[in-house]
RNA sequence: GGUCGAGUAGCUCAGGGGAUAGAGCAACGGCCUUCUAAGCCGUCGGUCGCAGGUUCGAAUCCUGCCUCGAUCACCA
């Protein structure tokens, strides 16, 4: 379906031809909705038109305003202020729209088509420590992304990394192991996640003290880290970790499965899911023989100590190194390797990672390198950035003590829900379903709150404000579908006519009315501008515009005090649909809705 | 120092060539005998970091500067 913009775009330049004998090109038609304090719908900017129209912009805007009126059967009259011409479009075409709307099971999102798919990374947790608030921005955008990604009609595929392995993981099993007491999660009444959390914390505890006293003991800083004892033992576990060594490997799983358990317990929470999970143990291999086959075809460099790098200075880069002195992998060559196989797996038309801009460069450098190395999909590769998480004073330190924990942060929220529906008087302690509720509302609230911002922009957390349910939040948007389904209710329980039977006026509509009707015809073009952009944050400031527009209309007009049973019908089947586009909107965020609240 | 990003109301954020720059929070004032007041209506609040430039028109594009952040490891 073309939309309305285009549209009269496409009759702009019509009429300026016909008018003028000149064809404009489209970008000097400029068409946008028009300013809602302003009569009309649509509005065409005169000013680029002049130098071909010869006139002023009044005259321009009365000439174009006739012919299009003359010729376009949508429209139905316009004005002029200054050099914008504002077309008002006909009842027809609004009614024409909204009965259509209201047949589509699913109005606003693109069927999937049958075309290459889109792979979305995302997540991708150091198995080494809980998830905490930075997560929760990556994996809350992650699975956004990836539902609108699909609403725009792309096959999407959401994949995990986990880094499972590495000098990072050693160091919460050695510490478990020398300090543990072979405590288990089942022994602590811990989430393994965070029992490992705490042996990751001990680990850096114990090896700080062990420098400190090498420095004391006259050994400089850089040699004192490099030769504890800690230190020492850990490479130790992980040479035999790469080695398979069976008891290394053993704890390593053990030890693992904790904290997977731990996570999925986070992840259902959140409400995020993956198609495929990839782990890095199993791929860390996979990206050396990229390199040496890079190398031998010249196009990559190897020093004399035989590292091998990528030359990226004459694209005004530094180099970069993928194989160490002694042949082993850098993270990049892993990332190389990893990206291969994914497109291998997939051939897809589109990877993108959704990855924090901490690592810009880094990815900048992965698709220049597989540039480099004459994979022609290198430009498949699409790092979304997306700012960091701060707190007032600054970012999160795991050794200050600030990380702001995932699940922690859940059950703050949980309580805040709770209390503040008690105190409302919404719900009681052990009505039914007051549990569900709590959990939809305290989510709501933190999924809204985090992805209402533009995902490149840092955002600020301040915990010791919690965070809204009042005003522009996802509790707020989710009250507004409560009190449609209330509404929609009551309306059937007085048999009252819901469907349209086309005798409806729409006229004289209510400017209230006409607000919604507008905001819902929106929405197909924000999930296309929202997929363009990867943004959610467009979808959840559309939800909140349409959750307001109900909300005054729900204050200004009455439906089911209304005597006109067309006008009751029609107000009914505004606010049907406004519910169900809430409720889709919503559910592109990976929010609920509830029925009552 | 190089590269990249960000600076909009007291605070958190929209707007990313077009009309008088918008919301929420906070503050203040109204609206529940009437479809759910987690709501609605109003008041207050701005040198869109600074300076140039392009344009009929700049918060928006370009250049320079300032501030903040990220990054430039044989770390991941």
């Amino acid at each position: 379906m073309i939309n309305i913009e285009q549209l009269l775009t496409q009759n702009t330049i019509e009429a300026v031809k016909a008018l003028y004998n000149t064809e404009p090109e489209a970008s000097l038609v400029a068409v946008q909705k028009t300013r809602p304090e302003i009569q009309g719908d649509y509005t065409i900017v005169m000013f680029p038109l002049l130098r071909i129209s010869k006139k002023n912009p009044v005259q321009t805007a009365e000439d174009i305003g006739q012919w299009i009126i003359n010729n376009v059967d949508i429209a139905e009259k316009f004005d002029v202020i200054k050099g914008f011409l504002n077309i008002t479009l006909k009842a027809d075409y609004w009614k024409g729209f909204f009965t259509g709307a209201l047949r589509e099971e699913n109005y606003g999102i693109v069927p999937t088509r049958d075309v290459a798919p889109v792979v979305v990374e995302y997540s991708s947790p150091n198995t080494n420590k809980p998830l905490h608030l930075g997560h929760i921005r990556n994996n809350l955008l992650g699975f956004a992304v990836s539902n609108i990604i699909a609403a725009n009609g792309y096959p999407t595929i959401k994949v995990n990394l986990v880094n499972d392995r590495g000098i990072h993981i050693c160091k919460s099993m050695l510490a478990w192991q020398k300090f543990g007491n072979g405590e288990t999660p089942e022994s602590s009444g811990m989430k393994g996640d965070h029992l490992i959390g705490k042996y990751y914390v001990r680990f850096d505890k114990e090896y700080k003290l062990e420098v400190a006293k090498l420095i004391e003991q006259g050994m400089d800083e850089d040699e004192a880290k490099e030769s504890a004892p800690l230190m020492q033992e850990a490479r130790a576990m992980l040479r035999r970790w790469e080695n398979n060594d069976a008891e290394v490997r053993s704890l390593w799983e053990k030890m693992n499965s904790w904290v997977y358990a731990g996570f999925d317990i986070t992840y259902n929470r959140m409400g995020v899911s993956f198609d495929k999970i990839y782990y890095e143990s199993e791929t860390y291999l996979l990206g050396k023989d990229l390199v040496l086959k890079g190398l031998e075809e010249g196009k990559l460099v190897q020093k004399d100590d035989s590292s091998v790098w990528a030359d990226l200075t004459n694209q005004g880069l530094d180099e970069k190194i993928l194989l160490r002195s002694d042949g082993t992998s850098v993270y990049m060559t892993q990332d190389l390797g990893t990206a291969n196989l994914r497109y291998k797996d997939y051939m897809p038309q589109k990877m993108v990672y959704v990855v924090g801009n901490e690592q810009n460069y880094h990815f900048d450098v992965l698709a220049r390198v597989l540039k480099m190395l004459g994979k022609e999909w290198a430009d498949t590769v699409y790092h979304l950035s997306y700012g960091m998480v701060e707190l007032p004073h600054g970012k999160m330190k795991s050794r200050e003590g600030t990380v702001v924990d995932a699940d922690d942060l859940m059950d703050g929220m949980y309580d805040t829900a709770k209390q503040m529906s008690e105190e409302l008087g919404k719900v009681k302690e052990g009505d039914e379903g007051a549990d569900a509720l709590y959990n939809m509302v305290s989510l709501g609230a933190l999924k809204y709150f985090i992805l209402k911002v533009d995902p490149k922009k840092k955002m600020l957390f301040n915990p010791e404000e919690s965070i809204d349910f009042n005003g522009n939040t996802g509790p707020f948007i989710q009250y507004t579908y409560a009190r449609i389904r209330s509404l929609l209710r009551k309306a059937a329980v007085q048999n009252k006519r819901i469907e349209l039977n086309g005798d409806e006026d729409f006229t004289s509509l209510h400017s209230a009315e006409m607000d919604i009707l507008k905001a819902l015809h929106e929405y197909p073009g924000v999930i296309k501008n929202a997929g363009d952009n990867l943004s959610p944050a467009m979808i959840a400031n559309y939800a909140y515009d349409l959750a307001k527009a109900f909300n005054s209309f729900y204050q200004e007009v009455s439906v089911l005090k209304e005597d006109d049973e067309n006008k009751t019908a029609l107000r009914l089947s505004l606010s049907l649909m406004t519910g169900k586009v809430i409720k889709s909107a919503m559910g592109l965020l990976g929010i609920e809705v509830p029925e009552r609240m």
